[in-house]
DNA sequence: ACGAGGGTTAAGGCAGGGTTAACGCAATAT
DNA sequence: ATATTGCGTTAACCCTGCCTTAACCCTCGT
């Protein structure tokens, strides 16, 4: 079951969207304002949010970016009525996946949705995970009110691992991701997560790095906290 | 920096993309038809595909449903000319993640692009026989809850197993599958199907390998599993 | 009875991952 | 100018898991 909010300030096609998700048995609440809609998102968990650009109160663009803010990182889609490219670009920018210009199918509207939900958004300026928050920029990081002393290249592999979300990732792309152009040889990513690991240890993080043999390393949550 | 492999037999268009994309900082390959697209997709690790419907030799949503079926999970924009919403949502049921329209603007392709670099598709493939499924990628198989514990030859050899349905399987099919190329003697494959027996018996699944004498193996129902 | 095909077990070797210590270098402090 | 500190790099070493090998066992048909 795909649970979606639609934050919507026109009354008629708001039903109109409401009735054909309801069809396709997603199960759907809505918002009609910026600040109702931050509030619902706050108290529930939605797989999707499909958010007008145009709102009363808080507009669509700060509703992304505030939730984006908090660490929320559920799949937007925007809807606007004004079709210049630059207004769809700016939606990116501040947190969207995917956009829709008005008028649309209500076929293609399906189609979106059911693509980016299961998904998570990889447009969080702060990511979560366990005990640990990680700022994405700013170089810092927290397990519960500790913070975690992180080295430039720890710190990037850390936020390449938690952007991950527990998901393997490669040496290769942790490599790239820490070293950007010079590529330096022999075992230094080893060292490195060795020290990430007694960083997040010291720290009394909930997760820790695992390795997978022959593919790379992924964040897990750790046995012994509760 | 994202790797973005364009598949497009357009030269003129497929020229534009290409600098546009090179301009953003991006890092581009070429393919003008699917053949030779599935093979650079083999050989390389991309982050985003934007793949044409309308290809030589092999069209753009056969591409997708092969590489979803070797378990390769990098994101896929498709492009398409005819812009009726039936040939989007078959794309979308091939394994693709998103879609654009010809002509669509380059920005809009960049902004869609970025967006799905660093995910992974959640649409890849597996295959199931009695309490056990198996990923086509990340070497990894469950029965039931329980996870098979499983070595890269092992893995290989029941995947080989499981794709064949419980039709017998030869040995040299098996040792194809799980050597590639260089061919190691005396009784390995013995061994390892030893192994397989036993990982598949330790985490209780309801299927098991037999042999059919001087045929090869087959996967079969576990008596004793309800 | 015996030989072939299949199954089981144990031992050796290798590679990948983890750990530790030492060195170099830059930025800061004395 | 000289120590000190922090960070990145290198290299050596250990340990574990996997692949291979080889030997042995079982059983069925001739």
């Amino acid at each position: 079951m795909i649970r979606v909010l639609l934050v919507e300030d026109d009354i008629g096609l708001a039903g109109n969207v409401l009735d054909y998700l309801e069809l396709e048995d997603m199960q759907c609440d809505h918002a009609s304002n910026g600040v109702a809609a931050l509030q619902l998102i706050n108290q529930h968990q939605y797989d999707v949010l499909v958010l007008d650009i145009n709102l009363p109160r808080l507009d669509g663009l700060s509703v992304c970016e505030r939730m984006r803010n908090d660490g929320n990182d559920t799949p937007v889609i925007m809807l606007t009525a004004r079709d210049q490219l630059e207004d769809k670009l700016a939606g990116f920018q501040k947190g969207a996946d995917d956009y829709l210009v008005k008028p649309f199918a209500m076929a293609e509207l399906v189609a979106r949705v059911t693509a980016l939900a299961g998904r998570r958004s990889a447009q969080v300026n702060q990511v979560a995970m366990g005990n640990v928050t990680l700022k994405i920029n700013g170089q810092e990081a927290q397990a519960g009110s500790n913070d975690i002393k992180l080295s430039p290249i720890t710190y990037a592999l850390l936020k390449k691992l938690m952007l991950a979300k527990g998901e393997v990732v490669s040496r290769e792309r942790l490599i790239e991701a820490a070293w950007k152009d010079s590529v330096p040889e022999s075992n230094v990513l080893k060292v490195h997560m060795h020290h990430l690991r007694k960083a997040l240890e010291h720290a009394n993080a909930s997760i820790s790095v695992s390795s997978k043999p022959n593919s790379g390393f992924y964040l897990a949550q750790d046995a012994d906290h509760g």
